[in-house]
DNA sequence: GCATATTTGTCCGTATGTATA
DNA sequence: CTATACATACGGACAAATATG
């Protein structure tokens, strides 16, 4: 997750005037937006599932903290899509349907291919962040010769998220977070996490070299094919899901 | 602003399930969504400068609310991106530097430019999206006619959320309301209206003749150059203020 | 359908911490 | 350095909506 380069206010370094005085502040956050860093985890990593209720009163009691600091916690996670703050009812961690895993990968197809149709050379303009793109693909073929496919997630979402940082653009980077973090959602519910990960771990390293030889739309082409078999895949897991319920 | 066709926790009706249940619920909000929507306005009209501290006593004294509420309103709109959030300092109304503009034409680039390119033909799958795109032109024009600039500037907004809105994509067109709201704080600060927006009234009927031609790579070029020469403009009228000041 | 219990929505008062003149 | 103003966080209270029996 890129979250770690955001700073207190959600914003990027690079939006704010003063950088020295920002890095000062770097590691200064309120008690909310420590509390929904705590949620935060504790969702991500299924601690409480998709449709279970976030009661105040529960929450509140097990982190010490008042009402009101748990509510301003909870808007920040609905902003965040983790959560759906219903009127009067209250918070729920987040159901994605196959609807919402349509819309995110209809974007993550514009902003990625974007992204990579872009590099056309070898120049070092792109030196920096194909260096990240290339670690993400190590960590996942590391993970995956280790068994270990929770953390291969991670470095797809990872090899992902620095495939459209190339484009340099701070609000894309955000957006692509928040999509990484609704994808986890589901990632979560899925029972056979190795068949998820395994094909796509070498199919990273094919987009990475055409990236390496500057040809990106090349790259494109195979990142489109990924994002499409990536979507199918997840789709007929939700389908399947739902028929047994 | 596609503001209206959002439900009250923010998120479209396609993406939730009961639609009938959603759309009983529709005129209902809280407190904290009501007060944002005043301050909302209020900045989007220029009632509040950008840079002003909005200073939680003065406001809840002049609307008649908790400080609670307040709070949860200043959250709401510091996830738009219309206020920003200083740790015990209190919340202000966002001042748009020229990093940002440019990272807002970034964006724009990347998701008009693709929504576009994928018109490829003169179908009815896209006549609907493309009447919308039709209405905002037709709205600027006759704006216009009667010289209302400001009003022709909001026709401008439309127009472009309508040709990302091609793309069909909730999560995307909710983006693009919130770079809209963005570039509002910088449009006011815009001496000449007319000026701003007379030149591309004409060139927006272009992209649109393009399009309703089956022809979207055509208009894609079109609106890249669109975009470039607002971006210039926008980011020389910011240098010549910061001179002045 | 009704009455009750539970939970959220909203407000207030206050104590503490932080920034700025 | 002090004083002032303001934001942060807490706890209690009651109203309003919802869920449950």
């Amino acid at each position: 997750m890129g979250r770690t380069a955001r700073t207190v206010n959600g914003a990027y370094p690079a939006d704010e005037q003063g950088l020295a005085a920002d890095r000062e502040r770097l590691g200064r956050t309120s008690t909310a937006e420590r509390v929904a860093d705590v949620l935060r985890d504790r969702i991500t990593d299924g601690s409480y599932a998709p449709g279970d209720q976030l009661s105040e009163e529960s929450v509140t009691a097990a982190l010490e903290i008042s009402r009101n600091t748990l509510r301003e916690a909870f808007r920040l996670l609905a902003h965040e899509r983790l959560l759906v703050h219903k009127l009067n009812r209250g918070v729920f961690v987040r159901e994605i349907n196959p609807h919402d895993v349509a819309d995110i990968y209809r974007v993550r197809r514009m902003l990625e291919c974007s992204a990579v149709r872009a590099v056309t050379d070898t120049s070092p303009r792109w030196s920096t962040g194909l260096a990240a793109v290339a670690r993400a693909v190590e960590n996942a073929e590391d993970a995956a010769k280790r068994g270990a496919w929770a953390e291969a997630g991670t470095a797809d979402v990872h090899f992902h998220r620095a495939l459209t940082a190339l484009a340099g653009s701070p609000r894309i980077n955000e957006l692509m977070d928040l999509l990484g973090a609704e994808l986890r959602l589901v990632f979560h519910t899925m029972p056979d996490v190795r068949a998820l990960h395994e094909p796509y771990v070498p199919r990273n390293r094919e987009i990475l070299a055409r990236l390496q030889a500057g040809d990106g739309p090349g790259a494109e082409g195979l990142l489109a094919a990924y994002l499409d078999d990536a979507e199918s895949t997840l789709l007929e897991h939700l389908a399947a899901e739902r028929r047994d319920q």
